[in-house]
DNA sequence: GAGTCGAGGTTATACGTATGACTTGGAGGC
DNA sequence: GCCTCCAAGTCATACGTATAACCTCGACTC
């Protein structure tokens, strides 16, 4: 170890302050009105700053029975979007104290790992994005506080649960092109198991049928542009009348689905309309930029995060689920040929 | 608190299976060859599984004195690459037996906070990429090894660095529209004020310069696709020969760029060429794919974690910077104007 | 049959903090 | 002049773990 002597501890500034190690901690914790002078409380902050103590978390949390930190699972690091949730979480766990550790789920980190062991810090609860079962388990069994984000609501696991209100964002994806006259429409969708992307399919589904001649068909792709792009030209090359509408599940695809439809020789939104889900930045990118439905990643990670914080204080986390937005762009317009 | 009972310890599984605390201890540790006969350590395994036991980590990190745990500190979420980064770094440390926290810097999470109040965890060591000077010396302040990534290997600090090699980088930009003729340039350059993007203007001059005839003017712009393309609409409006090369300082400003371009009725690369730096996604969802420097984000996120695990043994990291390469793609090609 | 030795444990302790219980030295009341 | 009381501290302890030091007992040596 590099670490040039031993960290000064709180009987160190006791020493150098010429009072009892409680004292300093009294002082230190902002507990000493009417147990420490205010002349003595002044010379223990001196001694402390003079000597660069920083109290040992290791053994305040052991005191303490808790760490005032928190985990958050998310899928993966590589959209904007749950740095987006992250940042709004670790807002309002700053405001509470609180400090949030991040664990992206294992791809490609090697075998399938119990996310506390990458979390070393112990924890007082977690928050946890759309994830595999068995790591679900391992936190169930652990006991730990746990809030789920998009997920859900039924499942069993009888967590408190936040989801954003996507059904109701492709209520106004579907209401949108539809308004614009379409009838064809080639659903592009994430090819993951998880319960925000089966809202989607049904939801979509739903609006779609229940409009007289409509018809529907579905491609699936993973979630990566050139996994659209392939998924994309392969649904558009299929025999029969073309689509004039494609719906992608996010806005990774929508870009994928982009190459493609300009492989082919088409135009959007003259040949045909493109929708995302997402609007990140990449919505504005492209070109052009896409009509998409907004999702607030920050307010998501705030209320989960707030919704933790209910659970770890007995409340009852704040119900219904957070609103989403159409953004129309110029990736849509009415359909050329009927 | 929600916590249905209190978590076992050590102890419940001792009496759990008929053993003393140290027992436990020493079969869970896996100490125990010679010292626990392994019909008796195997009951106490049992006894753990069946308790649900996990050891406390605060209680083990007071006594180890060293927690395991790392903070790795990016200037920001929104992008790929640090993700890439943080994977990197993660892998390496899982292998080790580490954990990673992240610590995202504090833009739009309030005030200037310290890092170490938001990693509540204890920590051994920080992996720190470009960041205010402030934050810096607190943690030199805190006497952690550190280990920088992408930063001055002159500065004051004596920290170790780990960096990618931009300059050659750079190098390779220059060499390739150079060799396509081209000789009025443009430089986007990022308006952050950090190491990484002074070496970018520094090699940039320090190559054209070096060859008779060419020009180069510089525009600003905050990294983000809207900052670029007010900047980059600027600077083309500029009266006089309009360059034919745009050299950008990382993919997200190409983008912008682009916008900018395709506004002023130009086409790339025909009109004029444009280059990015970082090879995100980004780089091939838009149209034409863009010719950047690949920067490989893993990588650097691995090596930066060798590093410090070199330092936090005494070892001397690992010399040399991280090679990167050209990707030519469709945004560049020779000038049509000569 | 006394001595040795190792296998298979146990006991005791320290890590650094926060806090409830105790102490002390005066000031003030009557 | 004795009692009370409060301000200003101090003392002692517990949190859960890892490990050095100690103990015990049976097998084996000579």
């Amino acid at each position: 170890m590099a670490r040039s002597s031993t960290r000064p501890t709180s009987r160190d500034v006791a020493q150098a302050a010429g009072v009892s190690q409680a004292a300093v901690s009294l002082v230190l914790g902002d507990k000493w009105r009417g147990r420490v002078s205010e002349t003595t409380a002044e010379r223990v902050r001196e001694a402390a700053r003079d000597l660069g103590y920083r109290p040992n978390l290791a053994a305040r949390n052991l005191r303490l029975g808790h760490t005032r930190t928190v985990l958050l699972v998310v899928p993966a690091l590589t959209t904007e979007f749950f740095a987006g949730v992250y940042t709004g979480a670790a807002r309002v766990a700053a405001d509470h104290g609180f400090g949030v550790v991040l664990y992206p789920s294992p791809e490609g980190i090697g075998p399938a790992r119990d996310p506390f062991a990458s979390a070393q810090a112990a924890l007082d609860g977690v928050i946890a994005s759309s994830m595999a079962a068995d790591a679900l388990t391992a936190i169930r069994g652990d006991q730990l506080p746990l809030v789920m984000l998009d997920s859900d609501p039924s499942g069993s696991l009888g967590a408190a649960t936040v989801n954003l209100d996507i059904a109701d964002g492709i209520r106004q994806v579907a209401a949108h092109l539809l308004d614009l006259g379409h009838r064809r429409f080639l659903h592009l969708a994430a090819d993951v198991p998880s319960w925000t992307f089966e809202v989607r399919a049904r939801e979509l589904a739903a609006q779609l049928h229940a409009v007289p001649g409509t018809s529907v068909r579905t491609a699936h792709a993973p979630i990566s542009i050139d996994g659209a792009l392939t998924a994309t030209e392969a649904a558009l090359a299929t025999p029969g009348p073309r689509p004039t509408a494609l719906v992608c599940d996010d806005d990774k695809l929508a870009a994928g689905a982009y190459k493609a439809v300009r492989r082919l020789g088409l135009r959007i939104p003259d040949d045909i309309s493109v929708t995302g889900l997402d609007d990140l930045g990449l919505a504005t990118a492209i070109d052009p930029e896409l009509t998409t439905v907004r999702l607030d990643a920050e307010l998501f990670g705030e209320r989960g995060m707030e919704a933790l914080l209910a659970v770890l204080e007995g409340r009852t986390p704040q119900a219904g689920d957070i609103p989403v937005e159409l953004v129309v762009r110029g990736s849509t317009a009415p359909p050329s040929t009927p």
